[in-house]
DNA sequence: TCCTCTATAGACCAGTCGGTCTATTCTTGA
DNA sequence: TCAAGAATAGACCGACTGGTCTATAGAGGA
């Protein structure tokens, strides 16, 4: 699922790496073509061959790789963990790694872009709509695996969701993750009242 | 506090409002100076007599009251709320009318530009730093007065402000609140964990 | 009445934006 | 060996960006 185009991926697939990271830090509007150009070391005429659509085209295509690689990533915490508390934590760990390593610049593309954007560009209103359903329904199925029930577990994960992203931006204005760890925790109380 | 300043409000403060409404749906790289001056029918000079800083400095300006606004909605909110229970609710309807009178067009703009501009603006995130940490104080103290302890009710206040505001970047991806109101569900659930 | 300071007005600027276009190079099958 | 499509390369474009500058209008005191 990963590797399903044919096309040689080098340029393309390096340009949409280029935009994946420079809109993860800078957001839509804030990330210029020149911008991703010179990172992916490519001439301009090389963007409009592989995207005809031009920016908007690029920046759904970049969304759409953002979104794979947390899933990957929230599918590989799962398997570390055994527990539904355990799996949440792996969250609030995956949310602050993003701020940490990146010395708070880089936040969740997808929200960056939903708040810019919405309902300007639908295309890319829908690419983050898709992303957040894709996350969404991945935790769903992990807590689920963890013995909730369905409609609980569906209910948990879009807390959940909407918590750590909350919490992904104001820990960003002051460079502090703490809020994101009181977001778990909040969330483990919510799981246990509801296991009662 | 509402009426500190003793210039004459009208041009300085059209501005304000211009730039604070652009702000709050298209964030602050999607807004450009040019809208602002035609939403506020001023001519260019105007602005930068009154905002030598510039964009950044008149985006300040705009986030603070941005933030005062909301500020007094969660005071008037709380004086209708006899519980920390109903507070919730009260919260997650102010969450949701902004999305819903503006069609899903208007987010949080502190979120919006923290994401947008964090850190390379210092200026702005700072303000959006200091919007979050008065709304939280205020969320907080809402709360202590509604019977939980400080520690308690500042951490159900960071929760809350977490929880909200990304809910509302997803409702808006969504065109559909309710997720907002899952969020509230979940808050809930926490105070009552709580209070046992 | 005139002077001065505040404020308004908008022409103008260099730089950058996203986007188009044509020329060239690479690749590959005949 | 050569033709043809795929892909690369970057010059070029009009529109727009945030920002500067000078000229003028308005208000208030002497």
């Amino acid at each position: 699922m990963t590797t399903l185009n044919k096309q040689k991926p080098d340029t393309r697939q390096n340009l949409i790496q280029a935009a994946a990271w420079l809109i993860h830090r800078h957001g839509y509007h804030g990330t210029g073509l020149s911008d991703i150009l010179a990172r992916s070391n490519a001439p301009k005429g090389v963007l409009y061959y592989h995207f005809p659509g031009g920016k908007p085209e690029l920046a759904v295509a970049a969304l759409a790789l953002t979104t794979e690689i947390f899933n990957q990533q929230l599918l590989m915490a799962a398997k570390r963990t055994r527990t539904a508390t355990g799996f949440i934590k792996a969250m609030a760990d995956l949310t602050k790694e993003d701020l940490l390593v990146s010395d708070y610049r880089a936040g969740c593309p997808l929200t960056t872009t939903a708040l810019e954007t919405a309902p300007e560009e639908p295309a890319l209103t829908t690419a983050c709509r898709d992303g957040f359903e894709v996350w969404i329904s991945t935790v769903a199925n992990i807590f689920e695996t963890h013995g909730l029930p369905k409609v609980k577990a569906r209910r948990l994960a879009e807390q959940s969701m909407a918590g750590f992203e909350g919490a992904l931006a104001i820990a960003r204005t002051r460079k502090d993750v703490s809020i994101i760890d009181l977001t778990a925790d909040g969330l483990i109380q919510i799981l246990t009242a509801q296991r009662q």
